[in-house]
RNA sequence: GCCCCCGUAGCUCAGUAGGAUAGAGCAGCGGUUUCCUAAACCGCGGGCCGCAGGUUCGAUUCCUGCCGGGGGUACCA
């Protein structure tokens, strides 16, 4: 094709199938094609001008008879579109032949990952803060189960630390009286907000709540007593919000629990040499001038998270040998974990330990952005939260209102108002990439329309209700050739990239990418449901014509099966009606 | 001061291994139901992609600086 530059093209491996595979990308208006290779990066190579090196190139293309696609150019793009029947073929039968387990893959086989998420503070109220990290990491858990990892949810309760010093000390000096048989928690918040005003004119305050933790920390009886109620209370407030929510976890464990593997690791950490004292505690020196060195003990001798984390990576990694450990946690707390992943490779570093049993690596902190409200932050320390339990009522309660107006002799509606009402929250957490700062907008979490939870739903409520209506039977291989419209082929396609869409999640760890495939594969059914004729009568799903009728309930059966994944690996029930 | 994240339509956000006229949803306005669930669908208006340079055939995307918002910055988590 061009013999002058031969040696050069050849050289590069320009047109060798691996190097085009690698560029190719995808158009951006599905209508171009499923495929596109863009040749603007080989004008220089190639001397010439792309419109020219595509026309070439398509004009020299082969296509073999069974390799179903059709080359276009378009200005310097070659685009090859995949016959739809073909495409159509091809998946509708998997889907409808593997039902649910379409889009699942052994690419995780053999591997273990744990994903932390949740990670509540004990004896604090459940606030949307902690919405996000619970939600995200519920379906990070099933997103990597799905691709055939060996998943461990792992909820690391907040139950250890200064806070319970202080919490203890509130408790003894104003709260003896109280009755925390009922609503232990709010009573709690009580004791530690007005533990922190008082502390604001009385420091001596922030002294004694240290004391009383360091107290905790040996072991002291009474304190680890007092210390041990308000963690049972609170944890039993917590399962029934899980519950609630369907959030699932493989095990719940806590700070607490490494208190006695502190005292091992700070003597590695000296053996190897890493450790010094500085204003009297004990540190790691990072050496790095972006990083403070990171606190293994305060002056006073009691431990910091930074200690209990590092031990638990290590206890995680003795117990599971994961090859990927997941900390979902929010984006303020970076600093954090770059501090106790240093201080962990140092070690590792100093210790000589083998490459392949080194952990230091595989640790990865999924951050994602705040969730704000208003112009004001929310923090517990303020007392200014939003009880999660609020927002579930609200949503809950809306939803039934909105089942009774538009659907009142549906027969569950309380269980449906529950599953929609979460919906609309969980996805209110997932509709945005991780990173973004997120604002708590009671309008946009309570909206049932749009891109929202509640849309996907009632599409899956829909589709269940045509397959109801359908009286034959749900064929796994359908006439494809009848599925011809626009809308049909733009329903395959995206039936057909969902098992890219799941990947694209794990990959980024961010639900966000199946999330918005539902969305775009919603509107294309909606659209198609809705299509109609030139007559200006809508063109139905179910109509006389037999052939063409079974054809679109396979469809119709698909998108179904697919919705109804897609939602089950965000955490989302799927209602077959509402 | 230093470090990290963010800045795109009135609002909330996509667009991120650099690519084809910058896309959705909400809000606004106007349509669609003798009804396979209108929580839907169609149409309209709406944009110096924070600002200024640089790299490139090509920058919303990469680099540098600045501006604006948020967070962090050793004895809280």
């Amino acid at each position: 094709m061009y013999p002058d530059v031969y040696d050069k093209v050849g050289n590069n491996e320009v047109f060798n199938p691996e190097f085009i595979y690698e560029h190719l990308e995808k158009p951006k208006d599905p209508k171009m094609g499923r495929f596109a290779l863009p040749v603007f990066r080989f004008t220089k190579l190639l001397a010439a001008k792309p419109q020219d090196i595509a026309q070439a190139v398509a004009g020299a293309m082969t296509i073999p008879e069974h390799v179903p696609i059709t080359v276009e150019v378009a200005g310097g793009f070659i685009n090859a579109k995949v016959d739809f029947s073909a495409l159509a073929e091809e998946s509708l039968v998997k889907i409808l032949s593997l039902q649910k387990e379409y889009g699942t893959e052994d690419i995780g086989e053999g591997k273990t990952v744990i994903v932390e998420y949740s990670s509540v503070n004990i004896a604090k109220p459940f606030g949307i803060a902690h919405l996000r990290t619970t939600i995200l990491g519920n379906s990070l858990r099933l997103i990597l189960k799905k691709l055939g990892y060996n998943v461990i949810g792992m909820n690391y309760l907040g139950d250890w630390g200064t806070q319970f010093g202080k919490m203890i000390v509130a408790y003894r000096k104003w709260g003896n009286d109280i009755d925390l048989s009922d609503n232990p928690i709010e009573k709690l918040l009580e004791l530690y907000v007005r533990f922190h005003e008082e502390a604001r004119t009385n420091p001596e305050l922030d002294d004694e709540a240290r004391k009383t933790f360091k107290a905790l920390e040996s072991g002291d009886p009474e304190t680890v007593d007092l210390w041990k109620r308000f963690k049972d209370m609170s944890l039993a407030d917590y399962l029934k919000v899980y519950e609630q929510l369907g959030v699932e976890f493989d095990v719940i464990t806590g700070e607490s629990f490494l208190n006695d593997k502190m005292e091992s690791l700070i003597e590695r950490l000296e053996k190897a040499g890493l450790t010094s004292v500085s204003k009297g505690a004990l540190i790691v020196d990072l050496h790095d001038p972006q990083l403070p060195p990171c606190l293994l003990k305060k002056a006073d001798g009691a431990t910091l998270y930074a200690t209990r984390d590092i031990v638990g990576a290590f206890w995680r990694w003795e117990e599971y040998h994961f090859d990927e450990a997941l900390y979902v946690v929010a984006n303020s707390q970076s600093d954090h974990f770059k501090q106790v992943f240093k201080v962990i490779a140092m070690l590792e570093e100093a210790e000589q330990i083998p490459e392949q049993e080194r952990i230091a690596n595989r640790l990865k902190h999924v951050d994602f952005g705040w969730v704000k409200f208003g112009d004001k932050t929310m923090s517990t320390r303020s007392g200014n939260i939003i009880y999660l339990t609020d927002v579930i009522n609200k949503a809950v309660t809306l939803a039934r209102k909105k089942i009774r107006e538009k659907n009142p002799g549906l027969q569950t509606i309380d269980k449906t108002a529950e599953m929609i009402g979460i919906g609309a929250v969980l996805f209110s957490q997932m509709s945005v990439r991780r990173l973004k700062d997120v604002n708590f907008i009671w309008e946009d979490v309570l909206n049932f329309e749009g891109e929202t939870g509640p849309y996907l739903q009632y599409t899956h409520a829909r589709l269940c209700s045509l397959l109801r209506n359908y009286d034959g039977e749900i064929t796994s291989n359908p006439d494809v050739s009848l599925l011809h419209g626009e809308e049909e082929e733009r329903i395959v396609e995206l039936l057909a990239d969902f098992p890219g869409a799941i990947r694209d999640a794990a990959r980024n760890y961010d639900p966000y990418f199946i999330a918005m495939h539902l969305i775009k594969l919603a509107g294309a059914f909606n659209r198609f449901y809705q299509r109609k004729t030139p007559e200006g009568r809508i063109d139905k799903i179910i109509s006389d014509d037999a052939p063409l009728t079974r054809a679109r309930i396979a469809l119709v059966r698909a998108v179904q099966v697919v919705i109804n994944e897609g939602l089950r690996l965000l955490g989302i029930k799927a209602p077959e009606e509402m």
